[in-house]
RNA sequence: GGGCCGUUAGUCUAGCUGGCUAGGACGUCGCCCUCACGCGGCGAAGAUCACCGGUUCAAAUCCGGUACGGCCCA
């Protein structure tokens, strides 16, 4: 066997395997490959935004471990790598970056500058992922800004258009005023924010009463379409149906009854706008109440403002807050804390607008999702209940339309002369309709022959909630329910209520089937002080950083021994560097394995007369085994990566080696047998720790048996070698029970030399044993010769009987008395 | 206001389908230049497992409540 250098250079080492697997292609998806079983991950293409951040690793590293843990299991896995470039944030990025707004420029070139800042950032990310050493099956790469995948976002659209899962309608939607655009549900952010509460008076018309409305709206008097009350409350409830004048406006409106209104808040008495909030417009619905739209697309105030007109919603404000004084109805006003919608990109306040939108009829499949969501298999599994309370509190159906530029053209146009909507045939994608006339030469309906391109845009959602089916091979393969459902989909709690939702209807939509077998799901990357890793809370790691000072087989530790899958875990430098210990004390003693085996030829166990510990160390790797593989199957990784650790720094190393040394040091003293059994020990083991760690530390594992293993095992790499499979005939409780007497007896007497300050290798003259009884005494002679060894005794005596002197801690009936040679020297 | 999760030594964290002296890491203290490793070894100290009540022969673990914290949503 070769020997390992002394040396350790992760940084050489990880770059090396990473590109020499790649040659390999080890990592591809095997589609002529019929006997492996396949295992498919649905990787969510991320959103390039910069350089790789913690968060990513962690995402990556569950992903990773994932795919090679079901590799060494025998599946045939696909970890496919794509990216989700379209969007709002980039569009913000690029006006901010060449202070421009969009629709100052062609969209062409808009749209190219948007796909230059991607590409940079892809590049960024990937860097990043690569040097983490993710499994990845590079063939597979694709961007969702490419025509190409155009082709399969505008397809399942008309695909889902034909089912009669598509609409146009015109519809309340948030509606972020600076972007101009609507945006769904799932991009609005709820912020605190200060505000102030006006109690402005309301004539009931025809009498000299009026009642004291609060609103922290009064810009939107102008489109108040009724006033509520609560019809219990005893104060008010006499005024219901009855007409109240709108001050400023001078219309009347009718004051209705609506169990929702807290009679605690304000007066007790609100107005109903068209829309100061997302209250008003289940209020407008439910009562089937006049909408008088107040505000245009740039969010100021439109011609029904009347006097108003042209003024932005703050101006508006202001201005109106005036005239009520003036006119002596402003009653007093009070500051109050609000929760405002914003737009989860350019932080503006949300409104709520009426335009005609393209809508998935999403809220139809609602108990779909629950059922299925209840059917997948969730690690954690609390966690179902994200996606499942999430689909129950949708209110409206998903708006899937905006109005951007950078991305997925939705395709469509209309009939110039009757309005028809020409839907695309699903051999004519990918196509912009922006561009390109429909491939028909007139109208269906009215024979018209010009048509209107759709200008409006999809959702980026639209892109990404088809994943599970574009990895598999959809449309093109037409094996690719080989690889559908996708057998597991990462998600981070922060988007379970976008990906893992928005993938569930689509896939339920299109194919009447459940997007993913199971879900797994990682927590956020918090700094080291415990909150949220942010640039500006200045707890910011930067992941090329960590990568590059540590290694990517120590991060890896990190992520994944940091804490409970699905629970935030701090980012710590501790745990990093006890990663990097980790690496180093494994590199040492498979170097030391190593020159110990040099003369060693792998033979099998029953040709090696194993001793008492070998059998010991052999039971515990069986049982580590078990819990190991355990864990992975339950994607409990920081299980694992601790058992792992623990078995092989404190068992293996600290007990078994050093208790071993001197057998394999000395065959002239224990003779040949019993050091090839503790030769075949120390080969079996080692190999075994290699094995499974391989899915946490891929690069030093690969490293480690490239040198010292693959000449007699035969797989180029270690990542194509048979996961190990627990061998219950292995495990030998009375050989554990023997042996951790050796052990601790070992410990008992090292504590003694400890605390009178001796070395540990101060040599014992003659040790004395009292056993206690037969039992004990056999199972301490069978191991005599490794007790004497590491405790550098010269005779050692073991007796039966029960006697004085020290106690061994664990092993209380057994005693001893030790007589050093230092002890009699310095007498 | 609703939902979910959490509260374990100075710090972080595991265990929570109930059962031995609650495991690990960091940090702290003492000792040891033992021929793989001082990025090491051997040891030590440090936790009434948030609080109250219940179920049980037995609870960190199950049930109910309280307090505090986090996340998501309204």
């Amino acid at each position: 066997m070769q020997p390992l250098p002394k040396e350790y250079n992760f940084a050489e080492i990880e770059r090396r395997w990473q590109q020499k697997w790649e040659e390999m292609g080890i990592f591809r998806y095997d589609w002529n490959d019929t006997n492996r079983v396949s295992f498919s991950i649905d990787t969510p293409p991320p959103y390039p935004s910069g350089e790789l951040h913690m968060g990513n690793v962690l995402n990556w590293t569950y992903f990773d471990m994932v795919a090679r843990y079901k590799r060494l299991r025998g599946f045939n896995v696909l970890f496919p790598q794509g990216w989700d470039c379209h969007g709002l944030g980039i569009e913000i990025q690029v006006e901010k970056a060449n202070n421009i707004r969009k629709r100052d420029l062609p969209p062409d070139q808009f749209r190219g500058m948007c796909m230059a800042l991607v590409e940079k950032y892809i590049a960024m990310m990937k860097e990043g992922i690569l040097k983490l050493g993710c499994s990845i099956d590079w063939t597979t790469e694709y961007k969702t800004m490419d025509p190409d995948y155009w082709r399969r976002t505008q397809l399942s659209f008309i695909l889902l258009h034909q089912k009669g899962y598509m609409y146009q309608g015109t519809h309340p939607v948030n509606w972020c005023p600076h972007d101009e655009t609507a945006i769904a549900d799932a991009e609005v952010d709820y912020v605190k924010r200060d505000g102030i509460l006006n109690y402005i008076r309301f004539p009931l018309e025809g009498t000299d009463e009026h009642l004291l409305i609060a609103t922290s709206r009064p810009e939107f008097i102008p489109a108040c379409v009724a006033v509520e009350v609560n019809p219990s409350d005893e104060r008010f409830n006499k005024y219901i149906g009855k007409k109240i004048v709108v001050p400023l406006v001078n219309r009347t409106v009718t004051i209705i009854p609506e169990e929702s209104v807290d009679p605690e808040f304000g007066t007790g008495v609100v107005q109903i706008c068209t829309y100061g909030d997302k209250e008003d417009v289940k209020t407008v619905m439910k009562h089937k109440l006049p909408v008088i739209m107040l505000l245009s697309e740039n969010g100021r105030i439109n011609e029904n403002g009347g006097k108003y007109h042209g003024l932005t919603v703050n101006q508006a404000r202001a201005a109106i807050v005036q005239d009520l004084t003036e006119a002596g109805l402003l009653d007093h006003t009070e500051k109050i804390q609000h929760e405002v919608g914003v737009c989860d990109r350019c932080k503006a306040h949300v409104e709520i607008l009426e335009r005609k939108q393209w809508f998935m009829k999403t809220r139809d499949l609602t108990e779909a999702v629950e059922k299925n969501a209840n059917e997948v298999v969730w690690y954690p599994d609390y966690m179902k209940n994200r996606l499942i309370d999430w689909a129950r509190s949708l209110d409206w159906d998903w708006v899937i339309s905006r109005q951007r530029l950078f991305a997925t053209p939705i395709p469509v146009w209309y009939c110039k002369s009757c309005g028809e909507l020409i839907l695309a045939k699903p051999e004519w994608v990918p196509i912009d309709p922006k561009l390109e006339r429909p491939k028909i030469d007139r109208c269906p309906k009215c024979g018209g022959s010009e048509f209107t391109g759709e200008t409006d845009v999809f959702d980026t959602w639209m892109d990404s909630s088809i994943t599970c089916a574009v990895h598999a091979g959809w449309p093109d393969r037409a094996d690719w329910k080989r690889l559908f459902p996708a057998d597991v989909h990462p998600s981070g709690t922060d988007i379970i209520r976008t990906w893992a939702y928005y993938l569930m209807v689509r896939h339920l939509a299109l194919f009447d089937e459940t997007a993913y077998k199971s879900v797994l799901i990682n927590g956020m990357v918090l700094g080291q002080d415990g909150r949220k890793m942010s640039k500006s809370l200045k707890n910011y790691v930067a992941a090329p950083e960590a990568l590059n000072k540590y290694g990517s087989d120590a991060i890896r530790q990190w992520a994944a021994g940091g804490g409970a899958t699905g629970s935030d875990i701090p980012y710590r430098v501790q745990d990093v560097e006890y990663g990097r210990r980790f690496l180093v004390k494994l590199w040492n003693v498979s170097g030391f394995c190593s020159k110990l085996l040099a003369d060693y030829t792998p033979v099998e166990a029953d040709s090696v007369e194993l001793q008492p510990l070998d059998r010991w160390l052999l039971s515990k790797t069986e049982k580590v085994t078990q819990k190991v593989t355990d864990a992975f199957e339950k994607c409990q990784f920081n299980i694992a990566v601790e058992e792992i650790r623990n078995f092989t720094w404190h068992v293996f190393c600290d007990a078994y080696v050093e208790a071993a040394k001197d057998r394999l040091y000395r065959p002239e003293v224990h003779g040949q047998n019993k050091r090839a059994a503790a030769q075949y020990t120390l080969y079996a083991v080692l190999y075994r720790v290699l094995q499974m760690l391989s899915p946490v530390v891929p690069h030093l594992t690969e490293e480690i048996y490239q040198t010292m293993y693959a000449p007699d095992k035969g797989y180029p790499s270690l990542q194509q070698a048979p996961w190990p499979v627990f061998n219950e005939a292995l495990v030998d409780e009375p050989t554990e029970k023997h042996g951790d007497l050796i052990v601790e007896f070992i410990g008992e007497v090292r504590r003694e030399k400890a605390e009178n300050r001796m070395s540990l290798n101060t040599p014992i003259k003659t040790l004395k044993v009292y056993a206690g009884d037969h039992s004990a005494a056999e199972a301490l002679e069978d191991g005599k010769a490794d007790i004497a060894g590491t405790l550098k005794a010269e005779t050692v005596e073991i007796l039966p009987e029960e006697g004085s002197g020290r106690p061994v801690a664990q092993f209380p009936t057994v005693h001893f008395v030790a007589e050093y040679q230092v002890a009699a020297k310095t007498s």
